[in-house]
DNA sequence: ATGGCCTTGGCTCAAGGA
């Protein structure tokens, strides 16, 4: 089974690219983040005519999550109120958090607030998110189902995920706070990074600034990742980042990671 | 040191992203 995840930068904008790039990649899941479109003008049919069925979770112009896939999920849970109960609500007003299970796997797509500048009412508000997350998949690995948590993390986690860590504790998404609390969350409760199972080496990243031809100069960072419990991370036989979509023409500021169970 | 580019909403600019 292949399960990608995605941050578009917009569905609706982006729709030809991942419409492409599915019937290219054949997935049997894809996750997506930064879909930015309320539920009810999601492009539904766009995915069903190409034999996928969405599972959405969006608002109007920011965020929002879905997962598509070959045959449909079971148990969705949309937001983290769905696990932890009504004192989490708040945080769902973002919408950044869809799960499902499929051949018993249970899948959860992430878009972690990005945090703006360190220091800032954002940034303060992303490592209490992270805090959350770690409480929403304690309550998950609870359950007898193996876990697949992936998403746009906005995190690098190690130096070599960054093209030039230079001064990295003043830049969002490289500061060790923000590493601590990804770590808290995902690496203290037995979940590892499938990509680094295969590729140990610095220099790969999943997403490169429009700005300053950063693709063309390969200046990027690692920010999206796939995480699985043990089972699965014996499972893995290879996880890869696919660089052509970003080769594209209007393209998104992520591409896609995939990993093969 | 700064901004560099892109998307959305509903404007010809601002906010947010990363």
């Amino acid at each position: 089974m292949k399960i990608a995840t995605w941050n578009v930068n917009s569905i609706r904008t982006r729709l030809t690219h991942v419409q492409d790039w599915l019937q290219e990649a054949a997935v049997d899941v894809l996750c997506l983040q930064e879909t930015k479109v309320m539920d009810d003008s999601f492009p539904i049919a766009a995915f069903t005519e190409i034999g996928y069925h969405p599972h959405i979770f969006g608002q109007k112009s920011y965020n929002g999550v879905a997962i598509v896939s070959r045959s449909p999920l079971d148990n969705v849970q949309l937001g983290f109120a769905a696990v932890l109960g009504e004192s989490v609500a708040e945080l769902d007003e973002q919408k950044r958090v869809i799960g499902g299970t499929i051949d018993g796997i249970r899948i959860v797509n992430l878009y972690v607030p990005n945090g703006s500048s360190v220091g800032s009412d954002k940034y303060t508000y992303k490592l209490r998110w992270l805090e959350v997350l770690r409480s929403y998949l304690s309550a998950l690995l609870e359950q007898p189902e193996p876990l697949l948590v992936c998403g746009d993390f906005n995190v690098a986690p190690d130096d070599i995920d960054i093209h030039d860590p230079t001064g990295r504790e003043k830049m969002v998404m490289a500061t060790d706070l923000e590493r601590q609390a990804l770590q808290q969350a995902i690496a203290d409760l037995g979940l590892s990074d499938a990509f680094r199972k295969f590729t140990p080496e610095a220099g790969h990243f999943s997403w490169w600034d429009y700005r300053a031809a950063a693709f063309r100069r390969n200046l990027g960072w690692r920010i999206d990742h796939i995480y699985l419990t043990p089972d699965l991370y014996d499972r893995a036989i290879n996880c890869t980042i696919d660089p052509a979509p970003r080769k594209r023409d209007q393209p998104s500021d992520h591409t896609p990671v995939i990993v093969e169970l």
